[in-house]
DNA sequence: CTGAAAGCGCTAACAC
DNA sequence: GTGTTAGCGCTTTCAG
């Protein structure tokens, strides 16, 4: 591979006015230029960023580090970093957790080695937060749909769990149902605690008592949804609605209503925290609450590029809470409330 | 941040001593590297892989351009290709072109400067394959879904387009289609073309004239599904089944279809190429043919990184073909074959 | 088993 | 406008 020495003798100049050539800075002949431009096209030369990111201390690449690039939801958050890294001329390296707080362990401290200049981070750790010492303090981050307890100095962009849960809960009670089963993820999930959060205010505000049978901190997946709607659905009392925490949840607890050979809504309902687009796009009937993912993944990346660049005066914290839309389709039922004193809407 | 010296000096010894310990070379008495540990811990050393990279000239990264991340498909592929690498130490940039040969371009020029020690593909290019002479000659590279004409000694994981499209028409057929529209892609993406030519065989094996007005090549996307399809279901002599050459143009297609008043499979029948999951774990209606997504992503990741670690004795171009499978419900229609000489399957 | 020297390709800082 | 020098943090080679 030849380096910027043999297009510098090449062109009869030093290897200075080659590399301000390539980095478009001004004070170059035009002559010169174009002396060093032919030289680099025909040695075929490819300037070595690796070098430049090593005296620069800089690698113009941030980390994505997601649970699961397989989840449409991050999917769509992931092409929203994707583009805006783009834009700005960074790269992104993604990873994928599953969940799991030693594998997000190991990729952020890939991630540090690799000096990136930043993280975007959907944490699987939860409180925890093993990674505090690491690096977080050193490496720009934007943490992601989820906050981590204890790291309350980091940008964070993320949906309203807490009022999503809450429209959603609340559109089921205007319909009449009281006994309502909720499926979240992991415990100690940001997430999982909000929606937990608004789906019990909705329940108070409606004088509807809390029952912790109906309450499951099981796994953002299918078999998450799918094991705990069986078990929702074998309780002597059945609930007469299902809120699954998020699409994957959802899918898990539609499979698991067929099995039972219920029909939706008109035996039970189900409504799903995140949409499940290529679903809605053919066959619309899941009523959801859905979150900008796109919006979410490009204000991540802008945030953090500003940090990066320290285009940011404010060194304080930022936090960008993005609003959820209740998307009332059939799976609820149409009942008519019954003896709620609900404002239903 | 700490180097290696300042570990070195921490733990007195010398920096190459250091770096034997990092790196687990053996020939390092235990005491010492006791020290070298204690010293590691204490200063909060993370080892800088961009000098490591930049001396070693490898950079223990791959490049993943695919045209979106977006796509089910591609997502699936991703995570084959991201779970591989990790396995192997690897980290995985991502690209998303979105069939924009100009942006292929651009990323390979930046996977090729950060010198990612390989790439795996599926390129936008078709055949014109502007990017022969850029870099793809010095640096690994799998195509991986699609090939591109001209560039025969890169290897290649795909599925086979020919075949599944004739499995999939001659499944329409033997349903008593005769006159079966199909929509692709961008004339010059291997998979239209391929998956044009199983169609066309299909056709002719049972002696079905060929009528051009019926052969789409449109754009593999939502809209290129949607508008194909407007226009198919506008002719004269409308078809009585679509053939969506993609998850996506299948999606536009429904769409359009729900638009005339059509009833699938009733009104006209529906198939696809590659299956929409979520979709199909729900409402398992759609008849397609799928790919093994995730093994192509798997055995591309691989295959090249043998190739970079230089494990591969055989210097030769390797061509790995999948075979897709046909999963039979009831988009096409379950009418008994009239006047068919097929012999149906 | 450990260390000293040199160099990977580039750019910042300063000279000319 | 352009060139020289030095050094980023690491590993390879060769000594000891």
């Amino acid at each position: 591979m030849p380096t910027i020495y043999d297009v510098a003798k090449k062109a009869g100049v030093s290897s200075m006015t080659v590399s301000r050539v390539i980095n478009g800075k001004r004070d170059v002949k035009p002559e010169t230029r174009e002396k060093v431009l032919k030289a680099i096209e025909e040695i075929g030369y490819v300037p070595n960023s690796l070098a430049r990111s090593f005296v620069l201390q800089k690698t113009k690449t941030i980390g994505l580090v997601i649970t699961d690039i397989t989840n449409p939801f991050f999917t769509t958050l992931a092409r929203g970093v994707e583009d805006t890294a783009m834009k700005n001329q960074f790269s992104v390296i993604f990873c994928n957790t599953d969940e799991d707080p030693e594998k997000e362990l190991l990729y952020l401290e890939v991630l540090a080695r690799k000096r990136i200049d930043g993280v975007i981070l959907a944490s699987a750790s939860g409180k925890r937060a093993p990674l505090k010492s690491l690096l977080i303090k050193n490496i720009p981050t934007v943490l992601i749909d989820r906050e981590i307890e204890g790291l309350d100095d980091l940008d964070v962009v993320k949906g309203d769990s807490v009022q999503g849960a809450y429209l959603l809960t609340k559109h089921l009670i205007s319909l009449g149902h009281r006994r309502i089963g909720i499926i979240v993820g992991n415990r100690n999930i940001s997430t999982a605690e909000d929606r937990v959060e608004g789906y019990k205010r909705a329940l108070a505000e409606s004088g509807i008592p809390e029952d912790e049978s109906l309450v499951k901190f099981s796994q953002y997946s299918r078999e998450g949804g799918y094991n705990s709607t069986k078990e929702l659905l074998s309780l002597k009392n059945r609930p007469t609605a299902i809120f699954g925490g998020n699409n994957f949840i959802a899918i898990g607890a539609l499979v698991a209503i067929r099995e039972f050979e219920l029909k939706v809504p008109d035996d039970i309902a189900l409504v799903s925290f995140d949409d499940i687009e290529s679903l809605s796009q053919v066959y619309p009937f899941l009523t959801v609450v859905t979150q900008p993912a796109y919006s979410m993944g490009v204000i991540a990346a802008e945030l953090l590029i500003r940090r990066i660049e320290g285009r940011d005066k404010i060194e304080e914290r930022r936090k960008v809470i993005l609003q959820p839309e209740l998307i009332v389709r059939e799976s609820a039922g149409e009942k008519l409330a019954e003896g709620v004193r609900g404002e239903g809407r």
